[in-house]
DNA sequence: TATGTTCTTCTATACGAAGC
DNA sequence: GCTTCGTATAGAAGAACATA
């Protein structure tokens, strides 16, 4: 078993100071004499040492931990944030935490309490509801939000010009289809409110031409896509899904229905995804940028560590279009 | 030899929570 | 209220060396 810088110094006859020096390598800094040096190294190498990192909280009272509150993983958005906002913080000296809520606000509370309780250095966190955002501002822990703004709080926002996704897309598929039906869920949630809104502004569309119902999740994609089947007597020559679940779940419903997916459907997708590229038909998918908005989140959240302030209150990023036809 | 300077090593202390 | 856990760190103590 390794042991501690107490045992070690106690072993090598020196005190925890003099292997503590030699542990951080700042040795040489204050002279130490190569025979102590080797000593303490021959030591550690027989035994091993371990930091203990509890310890080093309680007396550095910080513990290089950062805390990520997402709804799901199963949202290919969502689990490659998180990979990317890993990465980025390890590379910072940073051990990244993830917790799912489901979109639910008990759920929300306790994984942020338990955050909380483990004392990270910050918390990142895509609220489930206005009231949610509200209520985390009040937390004294440097705080973050993803992908969501309700304007329920002062604290930094980070995420992707949705309205000017929604208008990127709408303008790319204007040139390809006349007839679009958007499917979509969590009508309350900003994300989706302001890319029907983008949308909308470029490419009129009717209110029943726009289904919301439900979570994002598969089921709900399937089980939309049924109904606009039933309401359109087939399947329609243009679709558009405000996620990637979503989108999932229709095409699942359409394989089901005609064995095959019907290629002469134009397809439009909020968020992307590299399989997109394997369907046959035209595909135009909004991609978020996923580097830019953990690397953007993560500059924000240094700057509340350190006790400084922000310039500004949300942070914005433009999404990008990619066209498959 | 006395004094000053530089460097090495040691000691005391604090941190938060649990157990006594 | 004291002790314990392991660690980081400020400040103290002591050693080694240079210079007058």
């Amino acid at each position: 078993m390794a042991k501690t810088v107490d045992e070690i110094a106690k072993l090598a006859g020196v005190s925890v100071t003099t292997v503590r020096l030699v542990i951080n390598g700042q040795d040489e800094k204050y002279r130490i004499s190569e025979k102590t040096r080797n000593k303490v190294k021959d030591i550690i190498h027989e035994h091993g040492y371990v930091l203990n990192q509890t310890a080093r909280n309680l007396k550095l009272k910080k513990t290089q931990t950062l805390g990520l509150v997402v709804p799901s993983l199963t949202n290919p958005f969502f689990s490659a944030l998180v990979e990317e906002l890993e990465r980025k913080s390890r590379d910072l000296g940073y051990q990244l935490i993830t917790a799912c809520t489901s979109d639910d606000e008990k759920l929300e509370e306790q994984v942020v309490q338990n955050f909380l309780s483990r004392d990270v250095d910050g918390l990142f966190v895509t609220p489930c509801s206005a009231e949610r955002q509200k209520v985390l501002a009040n937390k004294k822990t440097p705080i973050v939000f993803l992908d969501r703004d309700f304007y329920t709080s002062e604290h930094p926002v980070v995420a992707t010009d949705n309205d000017e996704g929604g208008r990127l897309l709408a303008t790319e598929l204007s040139k390809l289809a006349s007839e679009l039906y958007i499917l979509g869920s969590d009508s309350y949630l900003p994300t989706v409110q302001a890319r029907i809104r983008g949308f909308k502004s470029v490419f009129p569309i009717d209110d029943e031409a726009i289904l919301i119902e439900g979570k994002t999740e598969r089921a709900t994609g399937y089980r939309l896509m049924e109904s606009l089947y039933n309401q359109h007597g087939g399947a329609p020559s243009g679709l558009v899904t405000i996620s990637l679940p979503i989108l999932e779940g229709a095409m699942e419903f359409l394989r089901k229905h005609y064995q095959k997916i019907p290629n002469d459907i134009i397809v439009g997708s909020f968020d992307d995804h590299s399989m997109l590229g394997l369907l046959h038909n035209p595909v135009v998918a909004v991609q978020q940028d996923i580097p830019a908005l953990s690397s953007q989140a993560l500059e924000v959240m240094q700057t509340l560590i350190k006790g400084g302030k922000v310039e500004q209150r949300q942070y914005l990023l433009p999404p990008k279009l990619v066209v498959r036809t």
